[in-house]
DNA sequence: CTTGGAAAGTCAACAAGGCTGACGTAACTT
DNA sequence: AAGTTACGTCAGCCTTGTTGACTTTCCAAG
């Protein structure tokens, strides 16, 4: 048959064999992704899902809990554990709203700051070695799958804290 | 100050607000890569663990639980629990090794292929879109990355299964 | 000003899937 | 014959997810 490409590229990297590496690809490097930050927190009190929360609450200083619960995916007990051993330990504060006091904004303190440096610095160490490793070509295109692998809602969440910072 | 790569390319892609993108892309973009199988697995007796343990056993057919162990970086109590629930249920084979007794050699009967083959086909169709949409240049960028972010043991188990089939 | 509903928090119970430690058995190796 | 390896299993624990039910607070619309 011919070529169903309209450019003439070769379809050669869309075979089930292509698809399954770029599977197993996505498993192992995501194991290498978490690696470090995991150890950081073990014998912490701490675990991934409160390294996310402190990810986030980083990224977007004065989020709200709904904000948070949106992003991350998971129930607000769930988060609401994860933020409670947070706050009591002194690493995030959650201020009442000001607009609307039924909000709680959220903030790291220093010492939560403290150890959102820590957790970032090993994880951007790991990927500014690839980065650097693979060559800023590959990085578009390792950037440009990733975001064509997201759900769309996720994908709007993710383009959305791209610029805005909110 | 002076440009500092040899080549003269930019390290603009090496910042740290490029590297948080990078970081948030992985994040975002795994829960689309597990979502599909995962929505299969919700409601069956399974989950993500008893995928990965399929998605091994039908990769490298005749695997010894050692060999799957490493492979997925857990305990043998952890592996062994999916295994039970999988050979009771009739989806896996534990044959007794021919040359060392000891080992038991894991294969997908037709039910468990007919599972992986429900659990790939959903995780391919997505992994296919994605990497239609970016092209084969950035796929190409995608797996580099993706290997240079591994453990170095681990990228040799995932280079080993990229050829050799074992 | 009252009331409906949203936002947040809490309690209880449970499940999946990790972990450690201890132990047993069969089979291979030295 | 003794030691090691591969596998399985029991028991118990932790993290992190889930539902369901309920309360408190408070904004906003009637």
């Amino acid at each position: 048959m011919a070529d169903p490409t309209p450019s003439g590229e070769s379809l050669l990297f869309l075979t089930d064999e292509q698809l399954r590496k770029g599977i197993e690809a996505m498993f192992f490097a995501y194991r290498g992704f978490t690696a470090d930050p995991d150890r950081i927190l073990e014998g912490m009190d701490y675990g991934r899902a409160h390294h996310r929360a402190i990810h986030f609450i980083h990224r977007s200083p004065g989020t709200t809990v709904s904000n948070l619960l949106t992003i991350l995916g998971v129930t607000k007990q769930s988060l609401n554990r994860v933020l409670r051993a947070l706050i009591e330990q002194g690493l995030v504060e959650a201020r009442v709203g000001r607009r609307d006091k039924r909000e709680r904004h959220l903030h790291l303190t220093p010492k939560g700051q403290e150890l959102e440096r820590a957790l970032s610095d090993a994880q951007r160490a790991r990927m500014r070695a690839a980065y650097r490793a693979a060559g800023p070509q590959a990085v578009a295109g390792f950037r440009q799958v990733l975001e064509a692998m997201m759900d769309p809602e996720l994908r709007r969440q993710y383009q959305g804290l791209k610029e805005s910072g909110v």
